[in-house]
DNA sequence: TCTTAGTGGAAAGAAGTGGAAGAAAGTGGT
DNA sequence: ACCACTTTCTTCCACTTCTTTCCACTAAGA
């Protein structure tokens, strides 16, 4: 499980320092592989490849429609399969990094089962813009919140 | 299994180098003969001539329909047997870069097991138009993304 | 001070590109 | 009908550019 938040830097040749604590993870729980892809253009969302391919095999037996179509055009448009290199560090996609903003510093969010990379200031712009409501919270229905 | 998008050229005599990491797995898994076709003319799909002809079994033993006959009316017309030169590159068939503007930077799309090529700008364009939504994302039912 | 995390960059190798030379196909004239 | 010429197509060679990998240094924390 990736939790929290740890800052980090892409330098000028595009490549993604993956912090220590995520390194660690992925090193115990996954391979170096990497799908690196958007569902939206303005971050990137790097998903362990045993992760992505898991999205995959759900995505297969799910019937086809508009929505499965359209996940599919943009995902597989940013995506890449990138390999982690000895030091650690990723290559994020070209069209990502144009798109996404992704140079200098960057914040990296643990997801769960993928990790986030997104452009801090366009980040703080869109939790103000669309912040968490007590109604979201209520339809989580979760206990202890 | 194809994935993931890697951007490329179109020369002016109209031969698309296919990206280096296609070519490994075209080579590794299938021969250097391809159908290239459309099912729109508004992309080209390029398939490894045994998925291709994989699709024309399956086909022959479907019952005649209108659907049938549109399918191969339309896959004929725009498809061509095409081989891959030792460069990697494949001539792309004349109808087919007029009606779908392949020219210049192109985006190839792994499709499991076919690639789409497509015009950069006309595929951003359409990706634009129809984004993605929470709602799409929900509609799906997939857990983990 | 020692170890771990992070950074930069050089060298080797791979990928991409253009174009020249050879082959094939098409055309016209005797 | 055959030959010769022209033009187009195809294949392959050679160059350039970019990418990847790895080494070594710096900085920070224990």
């Amino acid at each position: 499980m990736f939790r929290g938040n740890h800052p980090t830097r892409v330098d000028e040749k595009g490549r993604l320092k993956v912090p220590a604590e995520f390194k660690r993870r992925v090193d115990e729980l996954y391979g170096p592989q990497f799908f690196i892809t958007s569902k939206d253009g303005k971050r990137a969302e790097l998903y362990p490849m045993k992760e992505w391919e898991r999205i995959e095999d759900a995505l297969a037996k799910a019937p086809s429609s508009g929505a499965k179509k359209k996940f599919l055009d943009v995902t597989n448009y940013y995506g890449q399969v990138v390999e982690m290199d000895a030091q650690g560090r990723l290559l994020l996609p070209q069209l990502l990094r144009e798109d996404a903003t992704l140079a200098g510093d960057v914040a990296v969010l643990g997801m769960q089962t993928y990790l986030v990379v997104a452009n801090d200031a366009q980040h703080r712009a869109q939790l103000a813009e669309s912040p968490l409501t007590d109604a979201d919270i209520d339809a989580l229905g979760v206990v202890g919140i």
